[in-house]
DNA sequence: GTTAGTTCTGTTTTT
DNA sequence: CAGAACTAAC
């Protein structure tokens, strides 16, 4: 058969990483070892085994990664016509379990996922309706407290336990307003959809034991980045059958800030008795010097499963340090570099690629390069969906799905103007509440609003007229992408943005943006089998259907940040910006080990020549500071690296020695 | 109800 | 320095 011979290919450990089909398994995947083989292969095997693809569930974390695997998996079974099992993200599956069984919590089955920005409204509703005016506190941060909270995280109490600092107490008191605001919304954030599953099996054993029985064969991609609330998840899906593989690499786990808790991974088999575990510590990416490289910077953690990479090519080039004087000259040297490289080496710029921290450091990259013509593409950055006309058509969209979204009805409200500020706006909030009814059905009644004149009266009435009918327009799911035109045509939103924006450019971009929304929508309609509005919305929150347009292929030189990184490989690799303050970032330093984690995905990004670069100097701000050598520098094994700074040493950094490097740098530009 | 001036802040990112 | 968010004056 077809599998037996992907299952020869293999290496002695990948092997008995595909055939331990039962019971509990750790795959430690070291960075490069084949990983994704390995899944995609077990994957087929298992069904190549007669396991039915319904019993058979892969969760992994982005869709991104899920499409890729499902695409390999349907590329072993396409000779066979064997149906490819339930490859999701966290998110959509919880999402899948919760549409049918969310009444179960007291939700309405139509209920609204509301995103970040969502979140952030809600929040800032919630504080002026406490007249909590001190406006020091972020809404964010209160966000990314109640997401610690509900993820399970230790807060991190204020070191000394006399006093909770203010945003503590703002937080705590704030938390079960919105648990509150979000069941009369009928809305659920990204949290919840994870958190209200494990609350689901947990109440109900038998939708448990259900899905239990479904779900036979579990495989977890990426462990090392879950946290607590989808470890449990995992746990209660996997506590009958057992047959439960993770794999991921704790060296790789650079996501703690967001929750993601490396004990996972760790106490596995702990927590799973009976697991066998599976190094993969063969790679196949990079020559010897970079591994070695690796292993020497990541040896200094001590929160980890012991690991070295091993690779049977051979050591390839040292990797080059490279010390600037200040920003721009790093910049520039890196594209002088990228330059020579393509000359010499016939290397192409798709070949290459600069990393760093956070995505402020791309710019003087994108200056150089560009002052080169040196082709670039910088990954990362605002997303589509932050675009103001998509908020808004898409806040129209929700409050015809869900006639409970006040949130989305109250955005929407007054664009374009229809005279329902915030003053008004008030007053039917106020009437709302008083009789507990949605905002839409206080808006169709503004008649009984005292105190509201004629004219907003109308004006609400109108409002909640024309939800109402476009609600049952999208409800009746047919050419729902018309019927979005003619909404955005009723209402004169083109206009309204012409109001906007007296740049015609930026109206010109913003009516593509909608227009753009309006193609997705109906490329839905006709991909789906069972087209919905809620379908829409949701794959709009959970997917990235929007961006996917340019997603596979970058142009010319990849300028990307170690986060988005992950998973990617480059034959040439600049790692730059390794200072201290930087690579430990120091607002991080709290934890060194996972600054370290990142600094050792970087390094194994690299497959043929890696560059480190960093600067006496950096600018910050608008003003030059002085920067030292990242810690983690000293941890690269001294035979491995050679310096190619045009001053050999590494003398601190006093004026005298300045003046002195300043002198040697003059003769060495004379002698060239 | 807008628009221009002002202050403030400044990692990493996906769903 | 640069972008966002907020305030104060039209």
């Amino acid at each position: 058969m077809d599998i037996a011979r992907h299952i020869n290919r293999l290496n002695p450990r990948q092997r008995e990483a595909v055939l331990h089909t039962d019971g509990p398994l750790l795959v430690l995947a070291g960075a490069g070892s084949g990983k994704t083989r390995v899944i995609t292969t077990r994957v087929a095997y298992l069904l190549s085994q007669g396991i039915p693809s319904e019993a058979v569930l892969a969760v992994t974390f982005t869709n991104k990664a899920a499409k890729e695997m499902r695409q390999r998996v349907m590329g072993m079974l396409k000779a066979n016509g064997t149906k490819p099992p339930l490859i999701s993200t966290f998110h959509s599956l919880c999402m899948n379990i919760l549409r049918r069984e969310i009444d179960k919590l007291g939700f309405r089955r139509d209920f609204t996922i509301y995103d970040t920005s969502d979140q952030h409204s809600l929040i800032r509703n919630l504080l002026s309706e406490i007249r909590y005016e001190d406006k020091s506190f972020k809404p964010e941060s209160i966000l990314e407290r109640i997401s610690m909270a509900k993820n399970d995280m230790p807060l991190p109490r204020s070191a000394k336990k006399d006093e909770p600092d203010d945003i503590e107490v703002i937080s705590d008191a704030v938390y079960p307003k919105y648990r509150e605001a979000m069941k009369t919304l009928n809305a659920v954030d990204f949290d919840d959809l994870l958190l209200h599953t494990v609350k689901l099996f947990n109440e109900h054993p038998a939708v448990l034991q259900r899905y239990q029985d479904k779900f036979r064969y579990i495989l977890v991609d990426e462990y090392q980045d879950t946290n607590r609330v989808q470890y449990r998840l995992v746990s209660l899906l996997a506590g009958k059958h057992r047959n439960l593989c993770v794999v991921g690499d704790d060296d790789q786990s650079i996501y703690g800030w967001r929750g993601a808790d490396l004990g996972n991974i760790l106490d596995f088999e702990r927590d799973f008795p009976g697991t066998v575990v599976v190094r993969l510590e063969q790679n196949y990416r990079s020559f010897g010097n970079i591994l070695q490289a690796a292993n020497g910077v990541i040896r200094n953690n001590r929160q980890r499963m012991e690991k070295t990479l091993r690779t049977e090519q051979g050591s390839g080039p040292k990797v080059s340090v490279f010390r600037a004087d200040e920003t721009d000259d790093e910049a520039k040297w890196v594209a002088d570099r990228i330059e020579l490289l393509k000359f010499e080496q016939q290397i192409a710029y798709d070949d290459v690629a600069i990393l760093y921290r956070a995505n402020l450091f791309s710019r003087p990259f994108e200056e150089a390069l560009r002052r080169k013509r040196i082709p670039y593409t910088v990954v990362g950055g605002t997303s589509y969906f932050e675009q103001r006309e998509i908020k808004d058509i898409a806040s129209y969209l929700k409050i015809c799905a869900n006639k409970r979204d006040d949130l989305s009805l109250l955005r929407v409200a007054n664009i374009p103007k229809r005279g329902l500020g915030p003053g008004a706006l008030g007053k039917l909030f106020a009437f709302a509440k008083e009789h507990s009814l949605p905002l839409l059905d206080a808006c169709r009644r503004a008649d009984e609003v005292l105190d509201l004149g004629k004219r907003l009266r109308n004006s609400a009435q109108g409002l909640a007229e024309l939800i109402e009918r476009y609600s049952a327009r999208f409800a009746q799911s047919k050419d729902m992408s018309n019927a979005l035109r003619d909404l955005i045509d009723e209402i004169h939103y083109r206009e309204h943005l012409h109001d906007l924006y007296k740049n015609q450019q930026s109206v010109i971009k913003r009516i593509e943006g909608y227009e753009n929304f309006i193609s997705s929508l109906a490329v839905y309609e006709k991909e789906e089998k069972l087209p919905d509005l809620h379908g829409f919305l949701e794959a709009l929150a959970l997917t990235d259907m929007l961006e996917q347009k340019d997603e596979t292929k970058t142009f010319g030189v990849t300028l990307i940040s170690f986060h988005s990184s992950k998973g990617l490989e480059f034959p040439i690799v600049f790692i730059v910006g390794v200072e201290e303050g930087i690579l430990p970032h120091k607002k991080s330093i709290h934890d060194v080990e996972e600054e370290r984690r990142l600094f050792y995905v970087g390094i194994t990004r690299a497959m043929k020549k890696l560059f480190i670069t960093h600067t006496r100097h950096r600018v910050k701000y608008g003003k030059a500071v002085p920067s030292s050598p990242s810690r983690f520098l000293e941890e690269l094994p001294a035979e491995v690296t050679q310096n190619v700074s045009r001053f050999a040493d590494d003398s601190p950094d006093t004026p005298e020695k300045a003046a002195e490097d300043f002198f040697k740098n003059i003769q060495r530009m004379m002698q060239k």
